[in-house]
DNA sequence: GCTAAACTATATACAACGTACAACGTATTG
DNA sequence: CAATACGTTGTACGTTGTATATAGTTTAGC
């Protein structure tokens, strides 16, 4: 009991302190805790990881589950290192750092895509995780080859990483079932009748981009066009000549 | 009573539909519950906005709450709504796109800085306000006299108020108390073990990132790179002739 | 003026949550 | 065999959002 979380996110590391061997085997391990509360957080969002519901799915007792996670808390973050280590890391090969840049969004889109509630969780301690920094050392080396310095080489990649996480989210809320566009649909006629004559730009602009939210099809544009603008204001830096 | 949410939102608005004479006044206005709700929201975050906690700051009991909004959920909404509408819109006068674009940018980190829980919400439903309408629409003038169609405007606009809205959370994350750097402190030397030599990349980066979050200054370097970054984008495509 | 309607206010109550605490069972170490 | 370290669990507390029911208050329409 009581391991810290950097101990509880190491656990597979060789180094990590071993368990005393007295006293009962744990029925589960921490793995099968952290996987079910991802199971619960991918089909039901994160709400429905509850320590009750995480216990339940693996027929132990709520506070059973205290026995491999110190809270709640700790256990968001051992899911989303967790979902960070299994992630599918975008390969290199011998391409251009663009090329590299756009396979580093693209597999963070992935990501979000495979675990949605990754894009609400904001507790800064999962980047402490083997997981995390693995990615991060990874999709750091998009930028070999350029003249960035390391400062910069960080600055870069959580650009490109922010804006996949913000675009993505945005895609997904679009065109899943209780869809902003229900709310717009039912917003529609009284909106029309508040907003009036007012705001013709955003009316006009709101529309064309598909009330602004209720279409996918925005959302994918949306990312396209980000990615390109994230790609030619790197290049601006990396490819312009000091 | 069971007032939709878009005319909670637009309750100012000429046209909005006036509560019955009949009854007593309420003693207290919705705009006092939006308003305290921001003030608890401002100081101790949006976990302290509890039903509860509005309702005493306005001498009133918790189902009294319920008289002006329908749910907690909905308040969070009126809040955003709110927040957007007391923001002071940038000026643009006759400048540039870029200068137009630079002061979008640094308005909505002013915002987020001001109210940081904006930085967590992310209910959809806050474009359906009156505030979030007018900010819209004066922020999308940032790229009059650009060829930019209107597609293209919506997606460059939602580009920077996302990369605004990333960078001030990491911003507002480093150098708060209750600071990412003292979970860093107490971390260091267990993460030291666990790391090892691996990843000496990411150990190297990371150090000259300040840790990556640790340290204040990484933040504010981000901003400026990638606030640099994102005009350049946009200038790849604004300033490229066809 | 009176009644019905529309409205506010509040007390009570419920279900769900995270989790502290303490008791108890079990396996290993000396 | 005793001491130790651990796992498991029942119970319980405080907190949350909010449904429901009830009572009070004001005005509209007769």
């Amino acid at each position: 009991m009581a391991k810290s979380l950097i101990d509880l996110l190491w656990r597979d590391h060789p180094a990590a302190s071993v368990r005393g061997a007295r006293g009962p085997q744990a029925r589960r391990s921490t793995d099968e805790v952290v996987y079910s509360a991802i199971a619960l957080a991918d089909a039901e969002g994160l709400d429905a990881v509850t320590i009750r519901a995480v216990a339940e799915s693996l027929s132990m007792s709520p506070m059973s589950v205290y026995t491999h996670v110190n809270s709640r808390d700790d256990l968001l973050v051992l899911m989303a290192d967790a979902a960070h280590a299994s992630a599918s890391l975008p390969r290199f090969g011998k391409t251009s750092w663009r090329t590299r840049v756009r396979r580093v969004a693209e597999s963070n889109l992935a990501l979000i895509r495979a675990h949605p509630w990754l894009a609400h969780l904001t507790d800064d301690r999962v980047v402490l995780g083997p997981g995390t920094i693995a990615k991060y050392d990874h999709e750091l080396h998009a930028f070999d080859g350029t003249a960035l310095g390391d400062l910069d080489r960080d600055a870069a990649l959580t650009f490109v990483i922010d804006f996949a996480r913000s675009s993505a989210s945005a895609m997904l809320r679009a065109g899943q079932p209780g869809d902003f566009a229900e709310v717009w649909q039912e917003s529609a006629d009284s909106l029309g009748r508040y907003v009036g004559d007012s705001y013709p730009l955003a009316q006009r602009v709101g529309r064309a981009a598909g009330e602004h939210m209720a279409a996918a099809y925005s959302a994918e544009h949306a990312w396209e066009f980000g990615l390109q603008r994230v790609i030619a204001g790197l290049s601006a830096l990396i490819d312009t000549p000091a």
